[in-house]
DNA sequence: TATAAAGTTTAGCCAAGGCTAAACTTAAAT
DNA sequence: ATTTAAGTTTAGCCTTGGCTAAACTTTATA
C-alpha cells in the first residue's frame, strides 16, 4: 500500500506525460513547492516507480505506470459511482474522488465496478482503466483542433476545475452532446459552437480539453 | 481538519470512554506503543480536545466529544451507504468504513444522509450521531445481563472484529431478530439462547457486546 | 510496610513529506 | 562568447506520528 502523497504523485505524472514531466510543472500540479517535488521524485526513482534524468524530468516506469492507472481508476469508478447513486453534480465529483480514491480496497473496488456493470467511461467521459491497468486507445480529439461544419459528439469534459465543468454544463456541453464549430476567433483560438440552438463562444484553452469524436 | 490519526484517537477514547481511558488500553485499542499514545494525548490536550491528568488516564472535552462524534457518524452513515447501495456484508462494512471515513466532505456527508433519509442506526443497529452530535439516549441493554425466559429482540452487534460479526450472522445473529435466553453456565457467565428453533451459545465476553431490547 | 509488578511517562531516535534559502545547470539574450 | 534568466537540485530545518529503552508512579503483594 503506498502513501496518499505517492498516489497522488504517481498519478499527477501519468496526467502530465507521458513525455518527461518538469518539477515545476509537477510542484503547480500538486500545490507544493519545486524542492518538495524533487525530493519525492528521487525517492520514487530508489523505488523503482519512476525514471528520473536530473533537469530533465520523470516519467513512470511500467511498475509505476500501473499504479497510477490503479488510483486513475479508483478515482474514476467512485465519480460514476457518486454521479450514479447520489446524483453529485459533475462539478462536485472530482474533489470527492480526489480523496476517496486512498481510501478504497480492491475488494469495495471490484464491488463497485460490478454494481455499476464495469462502465467504460465516468460522467466526465473519462476512459476507466481495467482492474490490470488496461486502457483502450483513445480516439477521441480535442476540439480545438476540430473541423468546422461537422456534427460533432462531444465525448469528454474536463474534470479538475469544478468552475470549468461548472461552466460547461450550464452551457449544455457534456459527454453525449451533439454540437457544431461555426467559426473561429484566430487571434487567440477561441471557438464558436452552435449548441442546442444557441451559440457558445468557448476559449481555446478549454476547448483543448474538451473531446469529440466524429461519428455520431 | 483534523488528521487521520487525530480523527482515530478521538473516536478511541469516545468508544472506551467515558470513563478516563487508560494509556494501554488505548494503545492497544489502536495497535501502537503506549509511549505513542502518551505522546499524542499530550498533543491532543494542548489542542483543548482532550483531558489529561497524569498516570490516570484521558477523557473528551466537548469540543473532542462533537469531533468524536462527526467521525462515527461518517463511519455509520458509510456502513449503511455501502450496505444498502453494494449490499456488503456486515463484516466487510466495518474495515472500508474505517478508512473513508476519513475521506467524507461536509456536503458529501449530508448527502449520503438524505440519500438513507437520515437513519437513525447502521447495519450493526448502532445508532448514528445527527449532524451537530446528537445522540438519542442509549436503551438498548446488554444481552449478558438480560432476564431468561423472555422474548428479546436484539438490537445492536459489534462491527469491530470481523470474524465475531460474521459468525454471529451465521448463527442468525443481528439486529432485528428475536430471541429467548434459556439458561445460563454460570461459572463463565455463557448464554444459551434459543433464536429460529435452535440453541446457540454466547460467550459472556461476546453476549456483553450484543445489545437487545426487551419491547418487541 | 517494604518490595515487586504493572502502568505511564520521558528521552531520544527515525521516516515521511512539507518548507526556505542557497547553489548549481541549462537555456536565452545580449 | 558572455551574461542573464529560468529551472532544478541540495542543504538544512520543521512537524507529525511512529518506535525503543530507561525512568518514574502507582498499585498490589509479601
Ligand atoms: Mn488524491
Ligand atoms: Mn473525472
Ligand atoms: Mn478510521
Ligand atoms: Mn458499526
Amino acid at each position: 500500500m503506498y502513501s496518499i502523497a505517492i498516489e497522488d504523485y504517481l498519478k499527477s505524472i501519468w496526467k502530465l506525460g507521458p513525455k518527461d514531466v518538469g518539477t515545476q510543472e509537477l510542484a503547480s500540479h500538486l500545490d507544493v513547492k519545486p524542492a518538495s517535488v524533487t525530493k519525492m521524485v528521487l525517492r520514487l526513482t530508489e523505488m523503482g516507480l519512476v525514471d528520473h534524468t536530473p533537469y530533465k524530468g520523470a516519467s513512470l516506469t511500467s511498475e509505476g505506470e500501473l499504479e497510477a492507472l490503479s488510483v486513475v481508476r479508483r478515482h474514476r469508478l467512485l465519480e460514476t459511482f457518486l454521479s450514479q447513486t447520489l446524483g453529485l453534480g459533475r462539478d462536485q465529483l472530482h474533489a470527492e474522488a480526489e480523496r476517496l480514491e486512498h481510501a478504497l480496497s480492491k475488494e469495495l473496488e471490484s464491488a463497485i465496478a460490478d454494481y455499476l456493470g464495469n462502465p467504460e467511461r465516468d460522467p466526465h467521459g473519462h476512459p476507466i482503466p481495467g482492474p490490470n491497468g488496461e486502457l483502450f486507445g483513445e480516439t477521441d480529439l480535442p476540439l480545438s483542433d476540430s473541423p468546422m461544419n461537422e456534427i460533432l459528439t462531444v465525448m469528454q469534459i474536463p474534470d479538475y476545475d469544478s468552475s470549468v465543468s461548472s461552466w460547461l454544463e450550464n452551457n449544455g456541453i457534456f459527454p453525449g452532446v451533439k454540437l457544431e464549430i461555426k467559426s473561429r476567433d484566430d487571434f487567440d483560438g477561441g471557438i464558436n459552437c452552435e449548441v442546442n440552438n444557441h451559440i457558445v463562444r468557448i476559449t481555446s484553452s478549454i476547448a483543448s480539453l474538451v473531446k469529440i469524436s466524429k461519428e455520431d
